[in-house]
DNA sequence: TCTGGGGTCCTAGGACCC
DNA sequence: TCTGGGGTCCTAGGACCC
């Protein structure tokens, strides 16, 4: 019997971060903006450029003072995710008219399993249809990737940007994704990519070659090599699970003070601040955790995480409050830090807790 | 020179249990 | 005196993504 191809969509907002400060700006129309950074202190990195400023060579990860360096009347928007998460939620009901196979890559990205659709309406059009609504409707650009995998839709969809629709079938992976470079395949980073360069794997096509695959396996494990293989090849089983992400796995919020700090009993009081976001957070959307986590971020940029668990599953701010006092007096040294941050590890549904725990007093009834 | 914030996943070592 | 092997949980660090 012959497998059924799947078709797969991935839609990417267009720079969101930008398109949500523009759609609530209208007055940025005619500016050269970035989102991110602090506007006041004229400090920090952009999380998104608008199109202008990217024609510049400004864009997000640069820092705002190198951006300034670039063009000095920059303007620059803080970030706003109450409005972001406005814009993602319509974004995500939106599309669920057409699937209800959905899943969340990001804040601004989404997989769609749309072969039933696909059966009565060719693929192109859907994704026309999708575009054109998404921009009329609430004016949020994407670009979509037309594929039988996840990974193939993924790398489809950055190929035309803005408002581009991409298919790569399998019999395209040879002229439209071989010549992309290497440091845009999914999952190559730069850690990774000067490694390869140095290998002269400069693209996809030179990772692919079999010539090359002695030389690769000095940077990567056989596995991964492997895993990447198939991914090119569109040989990859991942599907579209539209709970995968539906629970979080951790909560976090950090923060860099605007100076370098030593101060225990302050740092301590801001880490307390922190705590009091994430609980609010674990408590609204009805979750429990068992575990804390704090960061530190030294003043030459040395990161280190300390973690602790409890007994039993939790959402009582006293309980984790006592636990990050105990994790900050035995971790803290002393040094200088730039950052504090603090998360919520191993977290699950309180309806699940519920379940287990009177199964379990169930179980011990019976004995 | 400058370097944010929120996540996921993977690895490796050690403790502990059988 | 010498002491296996498998499984699971916990902790810390790091790569990567948007």
């Amino acid at each position: 019997m012959k497998k059924e191809v799947k078709i797969i969509f991935h839609v990417d907002l267009n720079a969101f971060f930008a398109t949500c400060a523009l759609n609530v700006n209208p007055h940025l129309k005619n500016k050269i903006f970035v989102v991110g950074g602090s506007k006041t202190s004229r400090k920090g990195v952009i999380s998104s450029a608008s199109y202008k400023a990217r024609k510049l060579k400004i864009n997000s990860g640069m820092s705002i003072v190198d951006a300034l360096a670039i063009y000095p009347k920059l303007e620059i928007v803080e970030t706003d995710f109450l409005l972001y998460n406005k814009y993602s939620n319509d974004f995500f009901s939106f599309l669920k008219k057409y699937s209800d196979k959905i899943l969340k890559g990001s804040i601004d990205e989404a997989y769609m399993d749309v072969s039933r659709l696909a059966k009565k309406v060719h693929p192109l059009k859907i994704a026309k249809e999708i575009q054109t609504n998404l921009n009329k409707i609430y004016k949020l650009p994407c670009s979509i990737g037309i594929a039988p995998t996840l990974f193939l839709a993924k790398m489809a969809s950055d190929m035309k940007k803005p408002l581009g629709i991409t298919i790569m079938r399998k019999k395209d992976v040879e002229e439209k994704l071989f010549p992309i470079s290497i440091r845009n395949l999914y999952g190559i980073g730069s850690k990774t990519y000067p490694f390869l360069e140095r290998a002269k794997i400069m693209n996809i096509g030179d990772f692919v070659n079999i010539a090359n695959k002695e030389k690769i396996l000095e940077i990567l494990k056989e596995e991964t090599y492997n895993d990447f293989l198939d991914h090119i090849y569109g040989r990859s089983s991942d599907i579209v699970d539209p709970d995968k992400y539906s629970i979080p796995k951790s909560i976090s919020n950090e923060k860099t003070f605007s100076y370098n700090v030593d101060n225990a009993s302050l740092i301590l009081e801001e880490s307390k601040k922190i705590l009091l976001i994430i609980h609010q957070r674990l408590v609204n959307e009805d979750l429990l955790a068992k575990g804390l986590t704090i960061k530190l971020k030294s003043a030459n940029f040395r990161v280190i995480t300390r973690s602790r668990q409890i007994n039993d599953y939790s959402d009582s701010y006293e309980v984790f409050e006592n636990l990050l006092e105990e994790l900050f007096f035995d971790k803290y040294n002393n040094e200088v830090i730039r950052l504090i941050g603090v998360g919520f590890i191993n977290i699950i549904p309180l309806k699940n807790y519920k379940l287990d725990y009177n199964l379990f007093n169930y179980q011990k009834f019976l004995k």
